[in-house]
DNA sequence: AAGCCGGGGAT
DNA sequence: ATCCCAGGCTT
């Protein structure tokens, strides 16, 4: 039997929910699977077109396991945390290669495949194999915390404990993949992070955060982010028509996309071009061309860094030496490879 | 347990 | 500017 809590959300869902997504509904694993990588740390609206074009491209496992590495990064181009994307990649190959193409179906084999973690396995399960496993996300974690009126963090070990608990004794065992659905699509149309919907909320009578008039300050988060600043300097070296690029490789952001010949300061260079072509001389330890063009400032916004810095354009009169640690590739060759965000900005107002 | 990993939209 | 998003992995 039902609690009030799981009772007024089913209720919101049969009569206020009007949320429709490519997905909903959706029983192969696969589809549900993509689409939970595809929204992870991601808003539907920002995912959705990526969703569409993996299904497109890709539309069963087994044609994603066999699609070349390139092919699935340049899909994936532009949705961020790509980390996301090589494990989906890794897992695609797992399962259409050592598992005969057949997706794990029990909770604990799903949460066991790269990028699967609590939340995904919990949301494959109970979607495509209608196991009673609840879900505990962004939007969980809201409506939990302002319903219930707790102030526990919900990013300590404790606070994931204490929902993560609650949120199994509220799952509706009949339908678990109706309830998962309606409690995050709750979360994201009527109890938002700002502004949320309180005076047409059918749950508002039972909300603590609501009746004590805590709304913003619930959910509780107990560490800030801290950035630090980067500074990247791109030289486009162009010889013959080719252009000098890389794959990066450390442990840092961007793992697996490319990028140009890459000089990282800690400060803000200015747009000396007899600088830049002093630098880029001790960088790469050999003779350069004439520095056509150096952009102005460009800045882009991660979740841990800030990213500022300049494009310089140069001319070689000699190819790079071999073991430079860059490649040269023709421009035609260019739409196929993946950049971060930050050079194909540049890109769309300075093609090459 | 804390830190790191993108990009975009809303405020 | 700051927050947040259908989180997960690494250290």
């Amino acid at each position: 039997m039902p609690n009030d809590f799981t009772k007024l959300l089913l209720e919101w869902n049969r009569s206020g929910n009007t949320r429709q997504m490519p997905w909903k509904g959706e029983k192969d694993p696969y589809k549900i699977w993509l689409s939970e990588v595809v929204l992870q740390q991601t808003r539907v609206e920002q995912g959705l077109a990526y969703y569409e074009k993996f299904i497109e491209r890709f539309p069963t496992i087994t044609d994603l396991a066999m699609a070349p590495d390139e092919l699935v990064f340049k899909t994936w181009e532009g949705l961020g945390y790509y980390s996301r994307c090589r494990n989906l990649l890794a897992t695609a190959r797992t399962i259409a290669f050592e598992k005969s193409g057949v997706f794990p179906d029990s909770y604990e084999d799903i949460l066991k495949l790269k990028g699967v973690g609590p939340y995904t396995a919990a949301a494959i399960a109970s979607f495509a194999f209608g196991q009673p496993q609840a879900v505990l996300d962004g939007n969980v974690f809201r409506v939990l915390s302002r319903y219930f009126g707790i102030c526990t963090p919900i990013d300590t070990p404790e606070g994931k404990k204490l929902f993560s608990q609650l949120a199994k004794a509220l799952l509706y065992q009949d339908d678990p993949a109706v309830y998962n659905q309606a409690i995050m699509d709750f979360g994201a149309v009527v109890c938002k992070p700002q502004q949320p919907a309180c005076e047409t909320c059918i749950l508002r009578g039972d909300c603590q955060a609501f009746q004590l008039g805590c709304i913003d300050r619930i959910p509780v988060k107990s560490r800030s982010i801290l950035r630090r600043n980067r500074f990247f300097y791109y030289f486009i070296l162009s010889w013959k028509g080719g252009y000098y690029i890389r794959q990066r490789k450390e442990s840092d952001i961007w793992q697996n996309l490319h990028e140009w010949v890459l000089l990282e300061r800690s400060e803000i260079l200015e747009a000396d071009a007899a600088g830049f072509k002093k630098e880029l001389k001790i960088l790469l330890d050999t003779a350069v061309g004439e520095v056509r063009e150096i952009s102005v400032v460009q800045k882009q916004q991660l979740t841990h860094q800030t990213i500022s810095g300049r494009f310089i354009r140069v001319e070689l009169q000699t190819p790079l030496p071999e073991n430079s640690g860059y490649r040269l590739v023709r421009r035609e060759e260019l739409s196929a490879i993946a950049f971060p965000r930050y050079i194909t900005r540049y890109l769309e107002t300075h093609p090459l």
